[in-house]
DNA sequence: CTTGACTCTATAGTTAGCTTCAGAGTTTAG
DNA sequence: CTAAACTCTGAAGCTAACTATAGAGTCAAG
């Protein structure tokens, strides 16, 4: 029953002090028991609770989507849930990618086609902008 | 010398009229000239400025990028300044292509792993964020 | 025992890019 | 002429996920 403070949890977790008071706020973690002097006093799993939200945020999760998944862990809920959660992400990556290729492939034609030397009146980039919209 | 509302260059653009002020109030479009009971009286440029700025934001440039490409042409900058700031750009959208596809395989094969049947107390993809931090 | 590190709360600020609101005046179609 | 649509300003609000601040109390090492 060993029990841990806020400054070394967030340091087991790489997660800053605030950030871990702000969890907690957002009801990402529960609050933990306190000591006679008001100290949060932290039990193990918390440190697991805050990796698992580390890792779910890495993977791209919103906070309150990581609240569904922490929510659905907690009362036992359905692994459908947790799948299409997961799917609908994966969803809106694959279309994260998709625009961000488009844009990719626009930007690498326009920087091709330009020189990158003189003035840049007659810069390819800026005119396929539509940059003679500089004159006032 | 045909002059427009700020209504419709909101139209013709198809950005709020909030929105054109918004740009303005951020130095990206001057400032218009004004009727005699101070409404916003547009060149035609203004559409061709706005036009631009649209095209910029969805190639993923964000609104001071803008600012200095817009800059650049109106000051008849260096084509090089231009070409640095696209290939700054294509390289943070490069980046985050990589990062995404990262996730995305990530979590697709977490997605394979879970059948969607049951209850989630042995869900493979909670069970791989680490949620066995669900006991208090 | 001192001093520096740690913790507490509540509130406000940050970033980006808008959006909304209140309240008042203006223009235009019919 | 009237009613609807439009425009004005300045300030506040929104989203997400923190981050910072102030001011006060507590703990631990030497």
């Amino acid at each position: 029953m060993s029990s841990v403070s806020i400054g070394k949890v967030a340091r087991a977790t790489e997660l800053s002090v605030e950030t871990i008071r702000y969890y907690e706020r957002e009801g990402l973690l529960p609050e933990p028991s306190r000591s006679a002097s008001g100290y949060r006093q932290y039990a193990d799993n918390a440190v697991k609770r805050l990796r698992f939200i580390k890792r779910a945020k890495d993977l791209g999760f919103t906070l309150s989507e990581i609240q569904s998944l922490l929510s659905i862990s907690d009362r036992r809920g359905d692994k459908a849930e947790v799948k299409s959660l997961t799917e609908n992400k994966l969803l809106l990556i694959k279309q994260r990618i998709a625009d961000l290729k488009r844009i990719q492939s626009a930007l690498s034609e326009l920087s091709d086609q330009c020189d990158g030397d003189g003035c840049a009146d007659d810069c390819p980039i800026l005119n396929a902008l539509g940059a003679d919209a500089n004159t006032q």
